[in-house]
This record gives structure tokens, sequence and C-alpha cells, in this order.
DNA sequence: CCCGGTTCGTTTGCATACAATCCTTCGCAT
DNA sequence: ATGCGAAGGATTGTATGCAAACGAACCGGG
């Protein structure tokens, strides 16, 4: 959209404007994996050279969001099966942390307002409303963060849980898996009630291997069942 | 076909490697933290122009080895002493990780390699060769990276790293937590050997806690000595 | 019919010119 | 003397020009 005038806010750079731009752009699905990028078309849609737009480029592709093909531009990443269970991993792994700190760091304000999100998200349960569901889902995950107390862990799982955003959007699973995500966020609740950091990593370990378990279903052809249990 | 003008070495882009000259300065203490980039010097002193350089820099920053500052330049930055917990805290998440999906899937052969690898650090123990202890102790990470089987996992790990590498090469403990760096490493071979991830996870969780007690210690000076030998 | 080579348009990579911003410093008035 | 403010130099931010690399199409030969 053309913003004629920007006034106050051309305060900010252009690699900077260009760089949250892009960011969306891919993590929404604008920007679909396997795209390639060209850089004239992206110049004249942003409306900005050359040089601000290779410049977002060159973060995003430090950020992951993007793969450099020495002269020949970038693409969006396509993420194989075990690429996206890496990333799982990996997002288990800073989730995990995050949850035992915040155990550990939380206040009884916060946790009061998570209960209170939690709610909110059991009353989207109720209605079928997965939006709804996903804004306050990723409020609660984003206070836990906070609640942590770590900046630069903040900071990384914002980064890695970018890549798999965009395939997150995609994940309409069905009631089985909401309910038993449901059941798991109650205990993640107790669990940050009773300090338990170790109860609370387990919780959110698993959390993590469902939620990855339902976006492979989702990319995964419907052929046949064969989704064996795997640890 | 091959010009011989330099010709392997071309192949490779500039941004490429500056990018990689740019990070070796820093990690290595070369552009210590709190020092501000100039462009022009830099563009000099690497025989490339500016665009070339910016864009590296704007990589750098994105890893976070690097702090843009819009229309003021950009530094290295200082790590406070909480920067450093929270890293560390990030870091020791990461190790966990590793170590446990390492406790998973590791072959005999990698074992057997790491093994030969701790022997070789006794011996620069008992030597008392620190630069040699810390090569096979990085050797040692890296391979445990290896057989955790995850890329990503591992990419994420060693940018992490980088940031506080320039305060590992400081970090000049004594001989009492040397030695207990060393029985910390005996126990995550054992841990290895039985598979033990929950125990594995424990040791590298405190190991992480007594480098970064170590590398605080350094930065926090004991008052007295200050007017002790300079490097 | 297939294959290798060549040529040309397109795209990326780099360098440089221009514009905007910041920081210092100097002058001036209080 | 001190504080405020403007001017100048220096530095960063952006745009554009030029060269090199890539890739597709074309062409000629086997």
């Amino acid at each position: 959209m053309d913003v004629p005038t920007q006034t106050a806010a051309t305060r900010r750079a252009l690699h900077a404007a260009v760089l949250t731009r892009l960011r969306d752009m891919i993590v929404e699905g604008e920007l679909a994996p396997g795209a390639r990028l060209n850089e004239r078309v992206l110049c004249e849609k942003l409306a900005v050279s050359r040089t601000p737009l290779r410049e977002a480029m060159k973060m995003l592709a430090a950020e992951g969001l993007l793969v450099l093909l020495p002269n020949r531009g970038a693409v969006v990443p396509e993420l194989s099966a075990d690429d996206i269970r890496h990333t799982f991993e990996l997002m288990a792994a800073l989730e995990a942390a995050n949850g035992e700190l915040a155990c550990q760091r939380i206040t009884p304000e916060e946790l009061d307002e998570i209960r209170a999100l939690h709610y909110e998200m059991l009353a989207c349960y109720a209605r079928r409303d997965l939006p709804g569901y996903y804004k306050r889902n990723a409020a609660i995950h984003n206070l836990i963060n906070l609640a942590a107390r770590n900046p630069a862990l903040t900071q990384t799982y914002r980064t890695i849980n970018a890549r798999i955003q965009a395939l997150r959007f995609r994940s309409n699973f069905n009631r089985e898996k909401w309910e038993a995500a449901v059941e798991e966020h109650e205990a993640m609740i107790d669990a940050l009630a009773k300090r338990d950091g170790a109860r609370m990593r387990q919780i959110l370990t698993q959390h993590l291997r469902h939620k990855c378990d339902a976006v492979l279903a989702e990319l995964a052809p419907p052929v046949q069942q064969s989704t064996a249990a795997k640890p």
C-alpha cells in the first residue's frame, strides 16, 4: 500500500522498514516457501532502491528466513520434514528453558494474567474460534517468555519461531489434538503455579512434540495413516 | 577456462568474505566490545567499497554480534553482567538439548573419538597447556553437537556461542575450577556412554553455570591488584 | 534427432555519487 | 563565564551506474 506522507514515521530507516515488511510477507506466506525474490520487482513493490532492499535481505538470510544463492539471488527456504523436526526440537529446547525459568521468576500478577488469557482461550475453544484461540495462545507463550526474564532467550525464541510460524498458520489440527493441546495448557498453568520447573519442562517438550506432529501430519499426504509412534 | 588470477578464492562474494573477516575480528577481540565501526576506515582496511561492508555489518547485527545505532553506525555490544548471565542461560539450554539428543543418537565410533579427545585434553591439563585444552574442549563440544544430528540446533548454538567466545578467550580460570571442569567432562562421557539423557542435561547445565561464574569472576575485578600486569 | 557452443537479455554484485543526519565547534548574547 | 544556537565537517543512508555472472534461446554440426 502506498502511504505518501510519512511525516513522523520517516524517522525509521528504509532498510529497517523493508526488513519488517519482508519478514511479515514471509511469515504470513505472501512470499511462499520456494519463492525466488527478484530485486527489481521487490524494489518497485516496496518503492525503495536496491540498496536498502538488499541490506534487509541479508539480515533475513542471517535470521534463517531466506537462503542466499550466490549470484542467483535469494529464495524462501522450503522446509523438509527433517528441517521441521529439527526446528521443532530447537523450539522445544527454547520453550522448555523459558518455562523452567518462568517457574522460578514469574510473579503472581503475571500468572493471573496467563490464567485470564487461558480462560479466554477456552472460550475460543468452545466456540471453535481458531484465530482467536491462536491469538490467546501466542499471547500466553509471549507472557511466559516475558516471565523468564531473559531477553536473549526471548530474542532467539522469536527468531526461530518465525521460521515455522508460516507452517503453524496452516496447521488446522483436528478436534482431539486441539483438546490435547488445551489439556497441556492447563497442565502448564498448574506447573507454573506450583513452580515445578521439571514438570513445566516436560509438559512443554511434549507440547512442542505434538505441535510438530500436527504440522507434519498436515504436510504429509493423507494417503494412509502409517504414522507410527515416534519418540 | 580457469583464469589463474585468484582462481578459487575469487569465487567467494566480497560481502561473504567481509562477513567472515569481521566476525573473526569481533570474536577474537580485534574489534573490542564498545568499539565503534567506522565504515570508511574499515573499507580501506578491508579494501572493499561500502556496499559489501554494510551488507556484512547488517548480517552481523542480525547475528547479535553488532548493534546498529540509527544514523550513528554500529558498535560491538558491551555485555553487562546480566547480558552474560542471560546468554549463558541460553547457551545452557542449547547445550543441554544437544547433549540429551546426542545421548539418543551418538554412534559408538563418535563416542570413542570423544574419549580420545578427552584423554588428549587430560594431557593438556596435566601440562597446564590452556590453548591446547581449549582446542580439545571445543572439538569435543562440536562432536557432541554433531552427534545430536540437528543442524538447526547446531547453527543456533554456533551463533550464540560467538557472542561470548571473546569472553571465554580471556577466562583464565584457576586450578580448582579447571579441575572441576575436567571432572564434569568425565561425567559427560559417562552419561553419553550410558545414554542417560537426563543426567547429561544436568551435567551440561551445571557445566555452563560454572563457566558463566568463571567469566563473571574474571570481569568483576577483585578490587585489589588493579595495577597488576596488563596483557 | 540430439548435442555442444555461442550470443544476448536478465539479474546479481560492487562501486560511487548524492542526500540526510549527526556531532563538534565556534560565535554571540545574557 | 556560561549557555544557547548556528555553521561546518564528518558520517551514515539511499540511489544509481557499471561490470560480471547466470540462463535461455538460437544455431550449427555430428
